[in-house]
DNA sequence: AGCACGCCGACT
DNA sequence: GTCGGCGTGCTC
């Protein structure tokens, strides 16, 4: 990509150090120039510079012998940190700008060192020189080598005379890792044959693809391994950490200290020691969520994807980078191997990606729960009366409803009143145990209304069940414990691992929770799984509706009956015959890709294109819409017949700003993305569009 | 994004 | 008279 620059820098002295300043504005086009320090630079160095009439910090983004500018204007960075940023990173980093319509800076402050320095300590050694010592002198020396501690300042003397070294060393602030007992298990046929397979082909992406127990996290263990073996580093990606404690564990058990574990619960000092030792090479192996694609792990050998589905390797914030993405460029250019593992892998995934299959539960694992989908249409209670049996009758299950809360709409009955979010254009959601109504968009609260205020009457109905009215109604019910793990309980600190702690301890009881209820944790002694209102994920208006609904029942019929009892699945809906919920039902993952793969052939949706959306918002709805409107004549006269513009469409109102959208469908995705890029640019540097902000997602999930 | 420069209203 | 409102423009 820059490689011209760079080697142009090996053949002349360089002289100019190109800085992109790690500011978040799009109105700042870098990288500038910069006379060189007298410390060394490479390119992902970062320097401090003077900027104006500020000083910011910058990373170097390439070397050069000279610059367009006049050599007197120019200056030179202040000072040099310590810490520098791969220079491949640089590359990925710059990439991702161009790739997601964002900024230099934006993408560069996603692989520099998170904040913090290293936590040094004084280190003493005797040196073995005589002296006249005094008892508690003799002791000290006595007990070296070894941390200088309370004794630093006796020792101190001692160094004086020459009896001791003292010097400062690094120490490392290590994350609590749960290493669960390591098992290394004979391999299945299957398994050695997948992993004969994945490293048959080095350099390439390979889905495995196997049902929950399958085995699946054994060949990402022994692909590692060889990598190390062969002196490569490995990168381990994997949904949210708390909720997927148990791959972390086997990691950690089976790599030991060269498991770098990259996470957001980690202390400040924790995650910068983390980073360091992967920068070092001391660790070998990062293991971490969607941003520990960006971790220094230099001859990288092989990134692994666990539950590639997963939702949350999507980014929300600017630049909204995809880590599954992310690793295929990354693999890409470094030669790495890329393993991406699920049991209900993405249509595109499966369309694109090479697959090997895992199609056994090993280790005495049961086939998969049947699964019995119950009609819903004209039911009067949440619970069909099978539901409410089955419940009764099983120790332990799992129960998801995709809805927190109490009631999802609250109106008055006589005037026809909605409760609105005064800040977003949807309706609030009752929290009863809390007391507050909740905006689930911005996170607005107001107390529960007692009578309308619009016309004073008091009956106020509510419509609609969440987990929480679904709680009651359990605790009701039933006579076990309910265990509600969503959203809700993951704010409150430490309270998702003890909540899981206290369920998988209990002799009986219900997990009732969102889609999280779903996800990793592995319960042996749970025998049924049931899905309420499995429709409300297909009533998402959004092309992943039938993908999401299909991983979720799969997912859960993978929790239940995983021990010698076995176990069913309940999917209760009012839509029985979609095919996500059929095929579902079936433990046909093959006939759902096939089919859903045919629909998006047809509507013309990934992988058979890719998408692209914009949107705009402002305080108020004309600026918003006319900034939209430029942007789509600006694209459209940009870009061919193979890119298909949608909108501009209003949005419901965010957070206090009105929204606009256009959606760019494409077959020529590096133009569109270029087009897109060169208009939001433009547009966000007119004063005219001054109070608009304007955010692009390439690859929407 | 900051931050200064600059050109207009109401205040000790 | 000047203190300060935020519109405009620049940063190697």
């Amino acid at each position: 990509m820059r490689s011209s620059g760079r080697s142009a820098a090996y053949r002349h002295p360089a002289l100019i150090a190109k800085v992109e300043p790690l500011t978040t504005t799009r109105r700042l086009n870098g990288p500038f120039d910069y006379l060189l320090p007298e410390e060394p630079v490479h390119v992902g160095s970062i320097v401090r510079i003077p900027f104006g009439h500020q000083k910011l910090d910058g990373v170097v983004v390439e070397l050069a012998a000279h610059s367009e500018l006049e050599q007197e204007r120019l200056i030179a960075p202040t000072r040099v940190q310590q810490d520098s940023v791969p220079a491949d990173l640089v590359d990925l980093a710059l990439w991702m700008a161009v790739e997601y319509c964002s900024t230099p800076a934006r993408a560069l402050a996603l692989v520099t060192p998170p904040p913090g320095r290293a936590k040094t300590f004084f280190y003493a050694e005797a040196t073995g020189v005589e002296g006249k010592l005094n008892e508690r002198q003799a002791a000290l020396l006595e007990r070296l080598p070894g941390a200088a501690g309370e004794d630093l300042a006796a020792l101190r003397r001692l160094e004086k005379r020459g009896l001791v070294v003292i010097s400062e060393r690094v120490a490392r602030r290590a994350p609590r890792m749960d290493a669960a007992p390591d098992r290394q298990v004979e391999l299945t046929e299957a398994q050695r044959a997948a992993l004969a397979e994945i490293e048959a082909a080095p350099g390439e992406a390979r889905l495995l693809q196997g049902v929950t127990g399958s085995g699946k996290t054994e060949v990402y263990l022994r692909a590692a391994a060889e990598a190390l073996e062969r002196g490569e580093g490995v990168i381990v990606l994997v949904p949210e950490i708390a909720l997927t404690p148990q791959t972390v564990a086997r990691f950690a058990a089976r790599f030991g200290d060269t498991v770098a574990l990259l996470h957001s619960a980690l202390s400040e000092g924790e995650r910068y020691d983390e980073w360091r030792r992967l920068r070092s090479g001391e660790a070998r192996v990062a293991v971490g969520p969607r941003s520990a694609v960006f971790a220094p792990v230099e001859k990288l050998g092989l990134i692994v994807v666990d539950e590639e589905h997963d939702a949350s390797y999507k980014h929300e914030g600017d630049p909204r980078y995809d880590a599954r993405h992310v690793a295929e460029f990354r693999a890409a250019y470094t030669g790495a191997r890329l393993l991406l593992g699920s049991a209900t892998p993405r249509p595109e995934t499966a369309h694109r990606v090479a697959t090997v299959r895992l199609r056994e539960r090993v280790g005495g694992a049961r086939e998969l729960p049947p699964v019995k989908v119950l009609d819903m249409r004209g039911a009067q209670h949440a619970l069909h009366p099978e539901t409410r049996r089955a419940l009764t009758s099983a120790g332990k299950s799992i129960v998801l409803l995709n809805r927190r809360g109490w009631s999802n709409f609250l109106s008055c009955q006589s005037c026809g009143k909605a409760w609105e979010c005064p800040n977003c254009d949807v309706a609030l959601v009752l929290h009863r145990a809390g007391g507050f109504l909740a905006c689930h968009h911005c996170g607005h609260r107001e107390r529960i209304p007692q009578r309308c205020d619009h016309c004073g009457s008091l009956s106020v109905a509510r419509f609609g069940s969440g987990t929480e009215r679904i709680e009651a109604e359990l605790q009701e019910a039933l006579d076990v414990p309910v265990f509600r793990l969503d959203a809700d309980t993951t704010q409150i600190k430490d309270a998702v691992p003890e909540l899981l702690a206290r369920f998988h301890g209990a002799a009986r009881g219900v997990l009732l929770g969102t889609q999280m209820v779903a996800k990793g944790h592995d319960f042996a002694d749970v025998t049924l799984g049931v899905v309420l209102d499995a429709d409300s994920t297909l009533r998402f208006p959004d092309f992943r509706a039938e993908e999401r609904t299909f991983a979720l029942i799969a997912q859960l019929a993978g929790r239940a009956g995983r021990g010698p009892k076995g176990g069913r699945v309940l999917v209760q809906t009012a839509t029985p015959d979609a095919p996500a919920i059929a095929h579902a039902a079936a433990h046909d993952t093959d006939a759902f890709l096939r089919d859903e793969l045919a629909r998006r052939e047809a509507l013309r949706y990934p992988p058979y294109a890719d998408l692209i959306r914009v949107i705009t918002s402002a305080p108020a709805q004309a600026p918003a819409r006319a900034a939209a409107a430029v942007l789509a004549d600006t694209i459209a006269e940009n870009t061919t017949g193979a890119t298909e513009l949608l909108g501009p469409a209003p949005l419901f109102r965010l957070r206090q700003r009105e929204r606009y959208q256009i959606v760019l469908k494409t077959t020529e995705r590096a133009a569109a993305i270029a087009a897109t890029g060169a208009a939001v640019d433009a547009a966000a540097n007119a004063k005219e569009h001054r109070q608009v902000n304007f955010s692009v997602d390439v690859d929407p999930v």
